[in-house]
RNA sequence: CGCGGGGUGGAGCAGUUGGCAGCUCGUCGGGCUCAUAACCCGAAGGUCGUAAGUUCGAGUCUUACCCCCGCAACCA
């Protein structure tokens, strides 16, 4: 069995997690559940990523230590995730044990290999923020944050010699021109560091002490990203007693990361690995951000919304659709509560839901809810809308492949909708008054087979949505899989459900999103 | 002249290697009655940001310009 090692982001607790944070969990795990139906032996890595001043100041400011903000923040993660019925194989946090032993361990080897070096770090400081400014971070010449004063200083810290590796890291980006998807991320990167030459980072802080502690040089704690990034190997076992995921896993098969944190994979972390002397993942994907009509989310401007009272109000189905739906592959997608009742009320209810709703009537009308076998006498429209979902199935692999999500969900209702005009072009009560019975059963059987097989394209990210479907319709378990999808002719026998149960009720356009503006409040 | 991405019918978006401009929603008209007042068909509506160029032909390539967004290496 091919092996697939896929991880999220660690996600940064400085706050409650958003609907953003919701959206890359929801994606990785999409594409797990993918996988996992193709046959892959697939391993999902998330995880918190603890450390840094930030959370160090948040937690003060919450009257906790650093260790008790984060402890809350993972057991809510987790909750959350829970409740998104995330399928992760592990959860690490960067204030494991397990995790931090290693950093520091792989700090010692760095420095002691030459690649990270003491010398001094220079820059503009804002004394109340407690932070280092660049030349160019400045405002006016002034704090960007709390718009004060700031001071040239100097202190101590230790470099990494990013220089070293720079140009192994082109060759590298132009032998796997795949590497950074998509493209555009790939050439910002290039054009924007690697181009005009990598300077040497700073990876090592004085400023605070919530992070993981140089071993030689305890003043010193190790820059968050240095310690952050280094989790995808320290999960699995990298430099312990039992290293055997790593072994069996590693390289990563894929990272999913946020746009904004695209320079850290992109380049820092190929950089780590070949001074691990590690391979390289094999791709990394930088997908968008979910915006909001006035711009990115943020508490100042009230236009947060959070996933739990999303999935409490419409059901989780619904939420990971939308979301996953409404974000294309290199762009930024748009949360609007109007966009959300409109996909919610045409797409599942009137697309999908009715869908079900309509051919399970049917069924039970004409044919006391039976499907006997595939037809004797198949029509050359029948046979048309059979290719019609093979190219669909394979259209929705294709795009799943290739991580393009929702391409393969706008591909499968596509065919939804060439099914619900399928049955406009047979009407199939005009057949039943008119007796023409062996037409309408290859009708029915037909529609059958097409319900079967979007609920099982649908089933990485709406999960109850297709076993509610192939239940109503009663599918043999066997005929669940995704492998059956090429099959077309092997339904035999079956009784579909005598009440259908709706799968998506309607909501009212105005009420709704009203509740939904009242959410991001 | 920092880099990248956008600017396409009322709204939101697709547009692969240049070849009659598409989708969803909305509007208008029609059909059907199996179904969750759902579904299907048709119509109206676009000088594809602006200007020029290459080409038999450009939303798609080149150049200049305008507007919006993001990034610009020590916050993550």
């Amino acid at each position: 069995m091919s092996k697939f090692y896929l991880t999220t982001p660690i996600y940064y607790p400085s706050g409650k997690f958003h609907i953003g944070t919701a959206y890359t969990t929801a994606l990785a795990d999409a594409i797990k559940k993918y996988k996992q139906a193709r046959g892959y032996d697939v391993y999902l890595l998330t995880g918190m990523d603890e450390h840094g001043q930030k959370i160090q100041q948040v937690a003060e400011k919450e009257g906790k230590t650093p260790k008790e903000h984060v402890d809350a923040m993972a057991s809510e993660a987790k909750k959350l995730w829970s409740l998104m019925e995330i399928d992760y194989d592990d959860f690490i946090r960067t204030t494991d044990e397990r995790h931090e032993k290693v950093v520091e361990e792989i700090f010692d080897r760095l420095m002691e290999q030459g690649d990270i070096y003491l010398s001094e770090y220079e820059g503009w400081y804002c004394m109340p923020c407690e932070t280092y400014f660049t030349e160019t971070q400045l405002v006016d010449g002034k704090c960007p944050d709390c718009g004060r004063e700031v001071k040239k200083m100097k202190e101590e810290a230790y470099f990494f010699n990013m220089k070293k590796y720079a140009n192994r890291l082109i060759e590298f980006y132009n032998e796997n021109p795949n590497f950074i998807l998509p493209e555009s991320r790939k050439n910002e990167l290039f054009n924007n560091f690697l181009k005009p030459g990598l300077e040497d980072l700073c990876v090592s802080r004085t400023s605070f002490d919530w992070g993981v502690k140089v071993r030689k040089n305890p003043k010193h704690v190790v820059y968050v990203w240095l310690d952050a990034l280094t989790n995808y190997i320290t999960a699995l076992g990298y430099l312990s007693n039992d290293d055997s995921l790593m072994q069996k896993y590693w390289p990563a098969d894929l990272h999913i990361v946020g746009k904004d944190i695209i320079r850290f994979h992109g380049i820092y972390w190929p950089i780590f690995l070949m001074a691990l002397n590690l391979p390289l993942p094999k791709q990394i994907y930088a997908h968008g951000f979910i915006m909001m009509k006035d711009g990115k989310m943020s508490k100042s401007k009230g236009n947060v919304i959070y996933p739990e009272p999303l999935i409490e109000k419409y059901g989780l189905d619904a939420f990971k659709y939308f979301i996953l739906r409404e974000m294309s592959y290199s762009q930024d997608g748009t949360f609007t509560p109007e966009g959300f009742v409109e996909r919610f009320n045409f797409d599942l209810c009137n697309d999908l839901g009715n869908l079900l709703n309509r051919t399970i009537g049917m069924l039970n009308k004409y044919f006391n809810g039976e499907i006997k076998e595939y037809p004797q006498n198949v029509s050359a429209l029948d046979k048309e809308v059979e290719n019609f979902s093979k190219g669909i199935i394979h259209g929705v692999e294709e795009y799943m492949d290739t991580y393009h999500v929702s391409n393969a969900i706008a591909e499968t209702w596509n065919l939804i909708s060439r099914t619900n005009k399928y049955i406009d072009e047979t009407a199939p009560w005009v057949l039943y008054k008119e007796g023409k019975l062996d037409e309408l059963q290859s009708v029915m059987y037909h529609l059958v087979e097409n319900l079967r097989k979007i609920a099982i394209l649908i089933s990485p990210y709406m999960m109850h949505t297709s076993k509610k479907m192939l239940a109503q319709l009663n599918i043999p378990s066997k005929l669940q899989t995704w492998e059956t999808l090429e099959q077309y002719d092997q339904i035999k026998n079956l009784k579909v459900t005598e009440k259908p149960e709706v799968l998506f009720a309607r909501l009212d356009q105005e009420a709704e999103i009203e509740t939904i503006k009242n959410m991001m409040k």
